[in-house]
DNA sequence: AGGAGTATATATCAGACTGATATATTAATG
DNA sequence: CATTAATATATCAGTCTGATATATACTCCT
């Protein structure tokens, strides 16, 4: 195997908080971890099917949310026995090394080929954009305060204090390399 | 399209410092930009004729260098000025936002289903894996600030900076939280 | 009443990316 | 001269991404 699924235990894990549809782990997906993961439909919706078909999740019925403004029906799946035992599994075993690809860093590598604002103004939008996340880690801080406090909910403020920890490294790093390159450049115009 | 290729530009911006062949660009990539990007033979040489077949870049020749062991010989590329052109445009364009998959804070994230020494457990590989590449980091300053500098140099060595800062906030991260957890395990034995 | 607009929900696909493996060449070693 | 190690190219199955297609049902507006 080239390597293993993810998508598969990001799957279950989250329906070992709940019983819930595709849709909604794709919501609580991007409201709550998109600062550290990711996931498409493209990949849940096969998933679904796959660990259905497996036996690690079942369809526990259909029905649609109170509070729900429309659409179909939703397809809740809830987590079984033997899906709670492969995700504690995959849990305790340690994970390879991550593969990032931060595209802005390899653009600043080949920086010698364009002028230098080119590369200023990618690394202002880095830092923008960072602020922009910035704000979001701390609504979502709020509300997690605002809940109530037991086991379950201080694992979710860890990892948020990742993502507040590498924001602010990555907007601190932006300032400096912003300042550095604009002197250098006045230096170099002389 | 579902994606823009980036190996593409990787293998053209590679091939803007010199001409290469497919496996000095996996051992440059692999000796000095690998703590933010990564490339695969399995990538790499596909691209490398699809280039050649576009005219971005042509074969140079075929050789063997003087200071290697043995082997095969070389298929040295090097860049065209169609291709030169092709990397300035994308250098120029800004990037979409990056979305990054941590595993480590996946795992976390479903921490209350496993005992917490197995999570303060991966924090720790985490801890010690970033020290190890901090010192990696060191060992590719010191190269670089022994070489000449010029404005060419200049680049890299701000992607370095981004990856000191970067493990040396992740470091951060993983004491603090494992003291954290530990302090918090202590007054749940009580 | 009916049409437009919007949120909900599931599904599929091309193309990008990964990690492993297969194949072959040549120099150095013993 | 067989073995080992480094060099080099190539291919493949499986994972992941981003876009798009399809359809349902509610709300709002005229």
């Amino acid at each position: 195997m080239a390597q293993k699924n993810r998508t598969r235990f990001a799957i279950l894990g989250m329906l070992a908080f709940q019983p819930m549809s595709g849709y909604d782990i794709k919501k609580i997906v991007d409201n709550s971890i998109a600062y550290f993961w990711k996931e498409n439909y493209g990949h849940i919706y096969p998933m679904l099917a796959e660990l259905s078909r497996e036996g690690l999740i079942k369809l526990q019925g259909r029905d649609r949310k109170k509070e729900t403004k429309g659409g179909p029906e939703r397809k809740v799946y809830a987590i079984t026995e033997q899906g709670k035992k492969a995700v504690k599994e995959w849990l305790y075993q340690p994970h390879a090394a991550e593969n990032s690809r931060i595209e802005l860093l390899l653009k600043l590598f080949f920086g010698m080929l364009v002028p230098m604002e080119i590369s200023i103004a990618a690394i202002e939008r880095e830092r923008d954009a960072a602020i922009n996340i910035l704000k979001e880690l701390k609504s979502i801080r709020k509300q997690a305060h605002a809940g109530e406090q037991n086991e379950t909910s201080l694992f979710p403020l860890i990892t948020l204090s990742y993502g507040e920890k590498h924001y602010k490294a990555v907007i601190e790093w932006c300032e400096e390399t912003i300042a550095f390159l604009k002197k250098t450049t006045k230096g170099m115009k002389k």
